[in-house]
RNA sequence: GUCCCUAUCGUCUAGCGGUCCAGGACACCGCCCUUUCACGGCGGCGACACGGGUUCGAGUCCCGUUAGGGACGCCA
């Protein structure tokens, strides 16, 4: 049975200052992917110390992202200022072992100090004794605010293998002493996360590869407290189209904004895999569900490189993950955006405003409908573009299309006629449908077959092509000339809707 | 400016010294399926940033150049 304790522990650790980026939402991804992948432990940690900036909004809204990207801690969610007490005893520590201090140096010469270093082209980093004079004397005499810096040693270097980029090294004359508690003795980021990580027993640390260079800083405070230090797999960044790293100036880039645009949690998941990781195979289906990700994830095929967000192809991705959806799922999910956008209370649409087959239920009715808009979609908002025909009949006609279609008087006989046709043989066609045991939409694919065959013949005995008859009805039904199958769309609107609405358009174009 | 990192089709990527006149996916363009749109199928367009090495042989290793990104906080 294998040990929970020698399997990974990882941890997302976003700092509650907005909503959830989708760079940090893959972050997140790929903790979780490794964690599921190995068998281990995935964490969630608020990093809520920047008391300026951090809001309990930003907070709530990060969980209910990562909720809906199904990536919610395996053990209840740390806050880090509810762990001051572990910060305390840490940095008191730190400063009884003499790896950190108290520094008075004031912020106007700290920053003249850099100033100065750069423009000599110098690396400023700040060491202990640049500010030790007597005016600090008098000032920690007179128990004036202070920060806490870590003692960094100055020579040598430090090193680690990065599980993405390898090995990095950066020499120590780069690095200075670092604060790590801010004047008011609130810890800083270098130093809780590096403590965090220690006692909640981190294992890996994946992250933004914007972390490399806290790294180095970091895996000093490990060592001066003589911690075993985890391993660090950092991420390329996620670019805008512009090749910038992404922001909200690209738009959208809010986890919950994908919501709002009818993306499913599982393309969102499945898009952003592939930012920057592939799995081995040589040629896969990047379609993949997060059990298909999941065994194939693994670190070590991370890309170095930045990627792109490439908006249409999460898409496409989006429109394949549509029509993987179940039925029922599916339909869950449609059904509050049609009743949002067309109206209708809680028991169903309003029979009054909704017309249609009066042979099917309200339920065969709406599956069969969302079954025509289906492999027509890319989000979830597509549905209501796509059907509202079915929910209101047209108000006004393509014109272009009314113009080649039914731009003669003849044409908008022979519309009349097919009207005639249709209402007259809608119930032989139903016939042939006839069997009970046959599901709705097998029944309702009968129909269309037969009623597709009648209207053939019949046009083709009058010297016309199917399409003849079935393009200037389907503008009468939907006003457009693109919908979902014609013979489908009759169907579900019913025999008195259809032959209504043919006989409404005809009126309309002829002018009375 | 300094430090760190990166560099294959427009975009995401495969490639871990020969099997690559570079493979797949999105987008784009044709054709097929077809009553339209879409889905699907088939085909096309399209890349190893540049220059030096190393090697019998380099997209693959090394060094420069160039370009891009990141970091240089009492933010995380």
């Amino acid at each position: 049975m294998p040990d929970k304790n020698d399997k990974p522990r990882v941890r997302f650790a976003p700092s509650p200052t907005g909503f959830l980026h989708v760079g940090s939402a893959r972050t997140a991804l790929f903790n979780w992917l490794y964690a599921c992948h190995t068998g281990g432990t995935y964490l969630l940690r608020i990093e809520d110390t920047d008391l300026e900036r951090s809001t309990e909004d930003a907070t709530r809204q990060i969980i209910e992202s990562l909720e809906w990207l199904g990536l919610m801690s395996d053990e209840p969610i740390e806050y880090q200022t509810r762990r001051a007490g572990i910060h305390r005893e840490y940095l008191h520590r730190l400063l009884d072992m003499g790896r950190a201090y108290r520094c008075y140096c004031p912020k106007d010469k700290l920053d003249a100090m850099r100033e100065d270093a750069r423009r000599k082209g110098a690396i400023f980093a700040y060491r202990r004794g640049m500010f030790s004079g007597e005016e600090s004397s008098r000032m920690e005499a007179a128990g004036a605010p202070c920060v806490i810096r870590f003692c960094a040693p100055e020579e040598g270097a430090v090193a680690f293998d990065d599980l993405v980029y390898g090995r990095i090294e950066v020499r120590l004359d780069t690095i200075g002493d670092f604060v790590i508690a801010r004047g008011d003795g609130s810890p800083l980021y270098n130093f809780t996360n590096v403590i965090d990580d220690i006692d909640m027993g981190i294992t890996h640390i994946c992250r933004g590869e914007d972390h490399i260079s806290n790294t180095s800083k970091q895996i000093l405070i490990y060592e001066a407290l003589g911690a075993a230090r985890p391993r660090f797999a950092h991420l390329p960044m996620i670019l805008g189209a512009d090749k910038q790293k992404l922001s909200k100036r690209h738009g959208a880039t809010g986890v919950m904004r994908f919501r709002e645009m009818g993306i499913l949690p599982g393309a969102l998941v499945n898009f952003l895999a592939l930012l920057g990781w592939a799995p081995s195979e040589a040629e896969f289906n990047e379609v993949m569900s997060m059990d298909e990700i999941i065994a194939r994830f693994s670190l070590d095929r991370i890309n170095k490189s930045p990627a792109v967000f490439d908006h249409e192809k999460l898409m496409w991705m989006n429109g394949m993950h549509i029509r993987r959806t179940p039925k029922e799922r599916l339909h869950a999910l449609v059904e509050p955006l049609l009743r949002e956008q067309f109206g209708g209370g809680p028991e169903g649409f309003d029979p009054h405003t909704v017309v249609r087959n009066p042979a099917l239920s309200d339920g065969e009715w709406l599956d069969g409908v969302i079954g025509l808009a289906t492999e027509r979609t890319r989000t979830l908002n597509d549905f209501g573009g796509i059907l509202d025909f079915f929910f209101r009949a047209p108000a006004r006609y393509d014109e272009k299309a009314v113009k080649k279609l039914l731009g003669a008087p003849e044409k908008v006989e022979f519309l009349r006629a097919t009207a005639k046709h249709i209402d007259d043989s809608w119930d032989r066609a139903l016939s042939s449908a006839h069997d009970p045991k046959l599901e709705s939409s097998a029944a309702a694919d009968q129909w269309c077959a037969a009623m597709e065959e009648s209207l053939r013949s019949w046009s083709e005995a009058g010297g016309h092509k199917l399409g003849a008859a079935a393009q200037p009805m389907r503008l009468a039904l939907t006003g457009r000339t693109a919908s979902p199958p014609l013979f489908h769309c009759m169907w579900y609107l019913g025999r008195t809707e259809t032959v209504r609405r043919i006989e409404a358009c005809a009126r309309s174009v002829s002018g009375d």
